[in-house]
DNA sequence: TTTTCAAATGAACGCACGTTCAGTTAGATG
DNA sequence: CATCTAACTGAACGTGCGTTCATTTGAAAA
């Protein structure tokens, strides 16, 4: 059988990447087999191998999607100005664009010890790109007296690793909506740089 | 060949704990065969077996070490009487305590999916129960007037986020010794909280 | 010196892995 | 209607997996 309806290039490229990625989030990359992969899509685990060059490649696009898509959608956000007013919007940015791609987190988090070391160049040197963007925010608060920062490297790690660790505990029919979480971490992460 | 001089069970049953923590926080734990770990310790893969019932208990072994590790640990600190000192104490303590043990919290926090159910019910437990040790400082604070803060659970889990986050880059022989990083955490979390 | 047995070996088990590829199928093309 | 070919099948490849177990070893006990 070959070629069904609604079975194209254009349809099994991305339901590889979409099964595959939903897969290695809940299991982790080396416990999901490629026959894993392929029946979720409804194929046989050969014919993943049209649309990817080999498993490390699928788990390498996965995790440069995501970094591009972050560093694509932080470019459009204004962080420049107000330091104080720079810092709520990185936040809220952070928080509304990571809490609906927690697998994309998980993985781009969890999996980077199973990159060849090439690719995890190159995915780190993107990460540390993001990175810089809230420590170009601490550095003009600091320079502007509105922030007090002892190390604004450290803080900058500190405060992402802060907001990333929602995604690992927030859940959409808990106890409380995206809003109150934002504001709540809006509001702890605007203390703890205050001058 | 066996019974080699300084080969006993006491030696060589730590020996394999060591070598699996050491091997599933670098490759992780499906990525990691017995035959891997056999080797790391000197020995064939059928000789683990004489330390260890299967793989999964292995895993669960040494997560449930780690946390029993934790919670004795945290048990000795006295958190109580002032919230502000208190909560001084636990950053201290959590940060201290982590920092040297960064391949167990790793795998206690990567592997927790490779867990069979029943496991990791009771690993979460213990995590559970050593982030209430947290959330009674911010409750007894709150309670007091000397912390603001909107939620006590979120910011727990927000607060235990980001001190754990440091095990993901600090490097021992970087930029800042221990007590700096821990100077600037501190000030970091104590501002956070501060009515 | 002989005996004992904890601690290993090393081969074997069935199974699943990632990947390749010749062959098959069915929608699109002329 | 005949042809083409993108998309997929299904079998096969060599490899390594977790685990078991009869056998061997050598330090300690008698």
């Amino acid at each position: 059988m070959a070629r069904k309806q609604g079975s194209h290039s254009d349809i099994t490229g991305p339901k590889v990447r979409e099964a595959a990625l939903r897969l290695i989030a809940q299991h982790g990359y080396a416990a999901v087999s490629m026959r894993q992969i392929a029946g979720e899509v409804g194929v046989q685990a050969g014919a993943l191998y049209n649309y990817i060059a080999d498993k490390q490649s699928l788990l390498f696009d996965l995790m440069q999607s995501h970094m591009d898509e972050v560093l694509t959608a932080a470019a459009r956000e204004d962080l420049t100005g107000d330091p104080v007013a720079a810092l709520e919007r990185f936040t809220a940015f952070h928080i509304r664009f990571h809490l609906p791609r927690r697998d994309q987190v998980f993985v781009s988090y969890m999996e980077l010890r199973n990159l060849d070391p090439d690719n995890f160049t190159r995915i780190e040197a993107m990460r540390r790109a993001y990175e810089d963007r809230l420590e170009a925010i601490l550095k003009a608060g600091v320079a502007a007296g509105v922030f007090a920062v002892a190390d604004t490297r450290v803080t900058t790690l500190g405060l992402i690793a802060l907001l990333t660790g929602i995604t690992n505990w927030y859940d959409p029919d808990g106890r409380l909506d995206i809003d109150t979480v934002q504001a709540i971490y809006t509001e702890l992460v605007r203390k703890a740089v205050a001058a």
